[in-house]
DNA sequence: TCTTTTTCCTACTATTCAGATAGGGTTTAG
DNA sequence: CTAAACCCTATCTGAATAGTAGGAAAAAGA
């Protein structure tokens, strides 16, 4: 029941470019974000590639160019990013939604591991493809804040005479909040603080 | 989130071996499960012994040996058993209660995606922590039964002169109905139909 | 134009693991 | 004594995981 390095990686390094836009920073590279998660940056390298490819990112290339994300983070699902990298979030195949395998199992119907594996499917999605790379940003930053820590990427390499563009360093977040309604546990084990 | 194909087939060993025991034999041998399962019978043997040294199953050596559960249906997890066979539940070490590894990232305590995995983690061990195999062999049955179909493992080898312990046939199962309330989906997405 | 900094692209590697297969040895019932 | 079971160890193959390496192409600025 793991997640890859891989996984793990990229959705540490899309996150990370979630945040990097709400403070304002339009593009970041490859050996920053590799530097703050300390992943190997070849590999991460590959790994943005992947994510280029699949949509998730659009980069810029050149000096000073970078990553960033291709869509708002409200668009993009935590279940996308797990499913595009890992593959089917199902623990077996045959309760995959979106990938459906038979098993060897000689029927299916009266399979009770299955039924079982069918929840565990529904838990996993319930919670992946509920929640969004905004909501994963919202509550980072949240956490930041409350402690005082400085926030990542913040304002960087300002050219001499140019202005960066400041976007929405300070609104709510993208993401609405009934997607973040006490549902047990999840980052909502964090908003009741918040949540006046 | 894969389980592995030997997760896969020993809890589907195990669950046999429960529906076995429910049903009157006391002992199935590999190759019975194996038939009845499309397993390699050789691999299978392998699984077996190491459910047995990890006191999930005993076995009888000799001529019509074979294994049988090693304590009630009732006192097996399946989250003890994909726990011995695949390892931690959880996606990620840095949210592992009975495993926990830190991770590479710098600063967990801030670390959205260890929150959102946490979740992750609470919601299959909600599940797989909850249910025994005697839920599973009780459902099965069920299921068999109501679309009148053969039970498998049914009275095996009667040996002439010797009359088979007939354990609990018909015996409303072990596990107590309180663990089965609806909490969503779960194999209790079958029970609402008994449940009167 | 030249240099620097970035992404882009391809190939390679090392290790582990999944999923078995093979071939006997040992025990027990009859 | 034999058949039928478990017991034990070794081996194998292919794929996946988790990277490394090295340079080509592009863009910005001097």
């Amino acid at each position: 029941m793991k997640l890859s390095k891989k996984g793990e990686y990229a959705l540490r390094a899309l996150i990370d470019l979630g945040i990097a836009r709400e403070v304002g920073r339009e593009l970041v590279q490859v050996t920053e974000l590799a530097d703050k998660e300390l992943i190997p940056a070849k590999f991460l390298e590959q790994i943005m590639q992947e994510l280029k490819a699949a949509g998730f990112v659009i980069a810029q290339r050149g000096k000073f160019g970078g990553y960033r994300l291709a869509r708002p983070a409200a668009e993009i699902t935590i279940g996308a990013v797990v499913r595009f990298v890992d593959g089917p979030l199902a623990p077996i195949g045959c309760v995959s939604h979106t990938a459906y395998e038979k098993c060897s199992c000689p029927d299916e119907e009266h399979c009770g591991l299955r039924m079982l594996m069918l929840d565990v499917r529904n838990a996993i999605t319930g919670i992946l493809d509920r929640y969004n790379l905004a909501d994963v940003v919202e509550v980072t930053l949240r956490k930041l804040r409350r402690d005082s820590l400085p926030l990542p990427f913040a304002a960087a390499r300002p050219k001499p005479g140019v202005r960066v563009k400041r976007v929405a360093v300070s609104r709510r977040s993208t993401s609405n909040s009934r997607r973040l309604a006490p549902v047990e546990g999840l980052i909502s084990e964090l908003l009741p603080e918040y949540a006046i």
